[in-house]
DNA sequence: CGTGAATTTGAGCCCGCTCAAAGTTCGTGG
DNA sequence: CCACGAACTTTGAGCGGGCTCAAATTCACG
């Protein structure tokens, strides 16, 4: 599939693959999360086919695409996650997010009109893909989608005022608490356990998102797991203390 | 006229304040950066006295809206400079931003309804207030201007990568030289100086948007006064080496 | 000109990084 | 099915950049 993907004229793969592939908003279940939250049913079938063009699988590791690519359109997240990155000039990746089912990738390469991260899949993914042209003409119509887009690119922007909390004023086991804590808040909103995190990214690029290096995160995870805040193994982390974490953050240094 | 704009009906003062002040976007001299960039004359006249119903003044010092107010407008600055911040837990402050003429203060806020930050303003300053309702309503009617706001949104997202990627993954040299770098791009895009840097925060306020105490921010500056980079005398920053500052960037470490 | 805040400078320390090695998991091919 | 290897994770030891604490100095403002 990903051979077929990658060889394929990408016009043709995405008419090919939007055929196969039943593109429908209104009977997706993530409508209660996604893009189209706050619209009617009414509003959503009228648009359907419209909004979403296609949808494109990603394989683990793919690059969805690369600072620098046109932007004409945003993905959303129908499965799997996704983690996107910047780098500096010397190198340097930064992390600057991971994004689950129903989220947007790609809003902050609408500016330039090029995309300034890199997007790739830490699972096996599928993607909506919504072209920008056809979701600013639908917005016109639908004042809800108006006002969803805009909340949406809103929250992005606290997001990240988040992160520049987290980076700039934070300890490492501070960072990691608030880490932890976030993803389990939106693991629970997607209607999974909200104790149970099956990480998806690396001890580095876990790193790399909170300015740590892996090895202070996985330091950080054993010395949680001492104080009983939670359990590690390997990649899952089973949160036996959610209020212990949240103490973390609220600056006890207790036991 | 502080104590006159805090003594006075909010609703009465704006509408005094208003017809004193002669609001027209169309002769500002903030056109070309501002919220209308894009907007032919013509458009521009259409929506004139709708787009800002208001401006507001806000002296050194004052705050123009705190965490947890009401978010029913955003601001642009029309002279002066603001800071934005966020508090943690704890009450550590993080500036998320420094925001120039031009520069639009408030929208991490459309999300929640409510203001994420507090925005101070660190010199006498003049806001033109621009309420949401009315600005989703003109987005219909001009395309040119829905696309200016996704163009506005999108980049202050990427403004908040560009900050992750310091804090996350530079060194106090090169956060500070990409903080100057930053910020003399902006003011040469305004029409200002970009070598002159007469710095509008303190030492403590720098490093707080860094991630980096006061202490160290002035042993930087000290640093690349004495590798002739540029000159410090308290405020005025003259940067007599603009490539050698970038080249602290490049990773760099000669004289 | 005096007062208080901001900045600079110094000295010492600590948290998180670097370097290194051992242990674990997982994919791959025999 | 098992053996091997590569990548990831954990753990340890030592170092260093930036923080903390403190004092001197300069500047802004009344």
């Amino acid at each position: 599939m990903k051979s077929l993907q990658n060889s394929l004229n990408p016009q043709l793969f995405r008419s090919l693959h939007a055929a196969a592939c039943q593109v429908q908003c209104s009977s997706c279940n993530l409508r209660e999360i996604c893009l189209p939250v706050g619209l009617t049913r009414e509003e959503l079938e009228r648009i359907e086919h419209r909004l979403v063009a296609s949808r494109r699988k990603v394989a683990r590791g793919e690059t969805l695409f690369r600072a620098g690519d046109r932007a004409d359109a945003v993905f959303a997240v129908r499965t799997g996650f996704f983690k996107t990155f910047a780098r500096s000039q010397q190198g340097n990746e930064q992390i600057t997010g991971f994004q689950m089912a129903g989220e947007l990738i790609g809003l902050s390469g609408i500016d330039s009109g090029l995309h300034e991260v890199d997007a790739v899949a830490l699972e096996d993914s599928q993607v909506c893909v919504i072209p920008l042209a056809e979701l600013e003409a639908l917005e016109r119509e639908l004042p809800a989608l108006q006002a969803r887009l805009h909340r949406i690119m809103s929250h992005e922007i606290a997001v990240g005022h988040e992160a520049m909390l987290q980076l700039g004023s934070m300890h490492a086991e501070e960072r990691v608490a608030a880490f932890l804590l976030n993803l389990m808040h939106r693991l629970g909103a997607r209607g999974f356990s909200a104790t149970s995190l099956l990480l998806r990214m690396s001890r580095d690029e876990m790193g790399t998102f909170l300015g740590l290096t892996a090895e202070t995160v996985s330091r950080t995870l054993t010395g949680f797991q001492a104080k009983g805040l939670l359990v590690v193994r390997q990649r899952l982390i089973e949160v036996t203390d959610p209020a212990g974490l949240q103490r973390v953050l609220g600056g006890a240094d207790a036991d």
